[in-house]
RNA sequence: GCCUCCGUAGCUCAGCGGAUAGAGCACCGGCCUCCGGAGCCGGGGGCGUGGGUUCGAGUCCCGCCGGGGGCACCA
């Protein structure tokens, strides 16, 4: 349910109590004025239902032992409405439908253009301070595309709250401590020995994918052959940390052609080096949570609602991954944030119920930390499954895919889909079809616009000033529907916030530029008529911004020429 | 076996407990003397299943069926 907290909507909710006040009062409801909720306001589906509906009176009609269309009826009449309100009407089986005046809707068009960039942004965070945590793929190879799905989510998920009056960060987690880093160095120094002829047997588990062979490349241009004839120790270390720094690097990379950055990139080994890890291990076990078992140190996590306890610390006094995941949950905490979200992959959805464990176990409440869970993109080329592994060889980059359909079409396409929707990403098919891709056609509405504005500034137009234009001359049936999107956009932007579904701004963006694309169709723009023209150059003016701010909230350009 | 996500049109997916369930693709048929045809208009077709809660269920709860993912002192 959209909570009530659009101007628009407590303006009636205040109206429509009022008239069930007013009601009780003068005997025409028999109810306790004490038991008169706020009333909901809602949007209907039908255009022929008007602009809002309330269903308070199917809410009291029980309390108020009388049909909902009598209480409605009863509400109604007793309703003062303003000017800015047209006409409510009782329908169905007891909404109340709303239609608002004219000048609500050229209020709103001198709204948009007032408030440009910052339209649709509203302060409900109250500065709040919310870390993203997303990606946090481990630096063992190139981006793939399961990765990357994260990417334009968190990032536009980050933008949403922003937006929405949070004080966002966004946070990528990197494992540059563990066994995989490892096999990562092994994988490399053989190929780099390889490629110099050396005697070298690659780790049997270790990475394959051609991008080892082509670290090893530039490891050979950069250093020639003086690793060598190290000491084996020594330039297995040199070659790890050499090979971890070009992984993370790549990742940057990628990621800032894919338009996104980071305000924090945390390393998990500073975890380890900083006693972090220990520090949390004794702060669980003085709150009584912590076992010692078999020689590990146990969070007893079953106490948390999870289904076994997990280890912190191995018998052999080795940090788990999840020890250190408790220490970065801890640090997180310790550095102000209010609430923390986690965006994660499928093969992490296991992980939630110990880490939720691990917020109670700290004794935080269960808002403070959000899990989501995306599920997987499977890519297919030509109908073929390809693989993803990154040990497998046959891997798909994410650089592959921007190569070849560009960051605009990549982030739109996987911001079009619910985070619990598995994505199958047909790499000929996005190819192929690219022109048909719905972010060209939200993008062609608004070079569109542009390309109207131009002609008209190019052919001397000049519009009335907008505060003097009329715009209650737009009454077309286009007109009407253009306008009646716009002014959905802003509770798109609650809803999409509140609800961490960013893909809620994408199938708006085509709703939007649907109703454009139809108001092109029937209403020219530059007419010999002044006064509509100038309203209606007011009114492609607000859409333009309106589609530009929802591009921008997901990541994608608004060109003004394509 | 346990946990979890999903099941809506031929395909890919939207759908905030509300009224007559939507879009894109695909298919068929129309529309450029006029601001960009990357567009517009029309057509056919759908909530896996059985209960429950509710004034009202595609939406919430339980069962069943089907599919994806996860189960480590791995990372």
């Amino acid at each position: 349910m959209t909570a009530t907290v659009l101007p628009v909507q407590r303006d009636l909710s205040g109206l429509f109590r009022a008239a069930l006040e007013r009601a009780v009062s003068s005997g025409a409801l028999a109810l306790d004025p004490a038991a008169i909720p706020d009333p909901a306001l809602e949007r209907p589906r039908l255009p022929e239902h008007g602009d809002w509906a309330t269903n308070v009176a199917l809410v009291l009609a029980k309390a108020a032992k009388a049909p909902p269309r009598a209480v409605a009826e009863a509400m109604v009449a007793h309703l003062e409405l303003p000017d800015w309100v047209a006409g409510v009407e009782v329908a169905g089986p007891g909404f109340v439908n709303v239609r608002l005046d004219q000048m609500w809707f050229a209020a709103l068009v001198r709204r948009v253009l007032a408030a440009g960039e910052s339209f649709g942004t509203i302060d409900l965070g109250h500065g709040e301070r919310v870390n993203v945590e997303f990606i946090s793929a481990n630096p063992t190879g190139p981006l793939h595309v399961g990765n990357a799905r994260l990417a334009p989510m968190g990032d536009a998920l980050a933008n949403l709250l922003t937006a929405t009056g949070h004080k966002v960060e966004r946070e990528y987690y990197f494992n540059d401590a563990g066994s995989q880093i490892e096999q990562l160095g092994a994988s490399v120094e053989a190929a780099y020995l390889g490629l110099l002829g050396r005697p070298a047997e690659a780790p049997a588990d270790g990475y394959k994918g051609a991008y080892v062979a082509d670290a090893a490349g530039e490891l050979q241009a950069e250093q020639g052959d003086a690793l060598a004839d190290l000491d084996p120790d020594e330039r297995r270390a040199r070659i790890t940390d050499w090979a971890f720094r070009r992984m993370l690097a790549g990742i940057r990379e990628t990621l800032a052609r894919l338009g996104v950055e980071f305000d924090v990139w945390f390393s998990e080994r500073t975890l380890h080096d900083t006693g972090a890890i220990a520090e949390t291990v004794d702060e669980l076990r003085a709150r009584g949570v912590v076992e010692d078992r078999d020689g590990a140190v146990w969070l007893r996590t079953t106490q948390f609602g999870d289904d076994k306890d997990r280890p912190l610390i191995r018998s052999n006094g080795a940090p788990t991954y999840f020890g250190a995941d408790a220490a970065y949950y801890r640090d997180k905490r310790r550095r102000g944030f209010d609430r923390l979200i986690f965006l994660w992959g499928a093969d992490h959805h296991g992980y939630v119920p110990r880490m939720r464990a691990v917020v109670r176990a700290f004794g935080d409440p269960d808002d403070v930390a959000e899990f989501h869970i995306s599920q997987l993109v499977s890519l297919v080329r030509a109908g073929q499954p390809a693989k993803m592994s990154k040990r497998a060889g046959d891997i798909a980059t994410v650089d592959d895919l921007l190569d070849e359909v560009g960051k605009d079409a990549f982030r739109y396409t996987m911001l079009r889909f619910s985070l619990d929707a598995p994505i199958e990403f047909d790499v000929e098919a996005v190819t192929r079809q690219s022109l048909d891709n719905p972010v060209y056609y939200v993008q062609y509405a608004h070079a569109r616009i542009a390309s109207v504005l131009r002609q008209g500034t190019g052919t001397g137009f000049s519009p009335l000033p907008v505060d003097e234009a009329d715009l209650g001359l737009l009454t077309h049936p286009m007109e009407a529907a253009l306008l009646r999107r716009l002014a959905a956009f802003e509770e798109q932007v609650l809803t999409a916030a509140g609800q961490r579904a960013p893909h809620r701004l994408t199938r708006y963006a085509e709703d939007l530029a649907a109703a454009f694309h139809r108001f092109y169709g029937e209403c020219r723009v530059l007419t010999d008529d002044h006064a509509l023209s100038s309203a209606r150059w007011w009114l492609v003016n607000s859409t333009k911004r309106v589609l530009a701010n929802t591009l921008a909230l997901i990541g994608v350009d608004a060109p003004e020429r394509m």
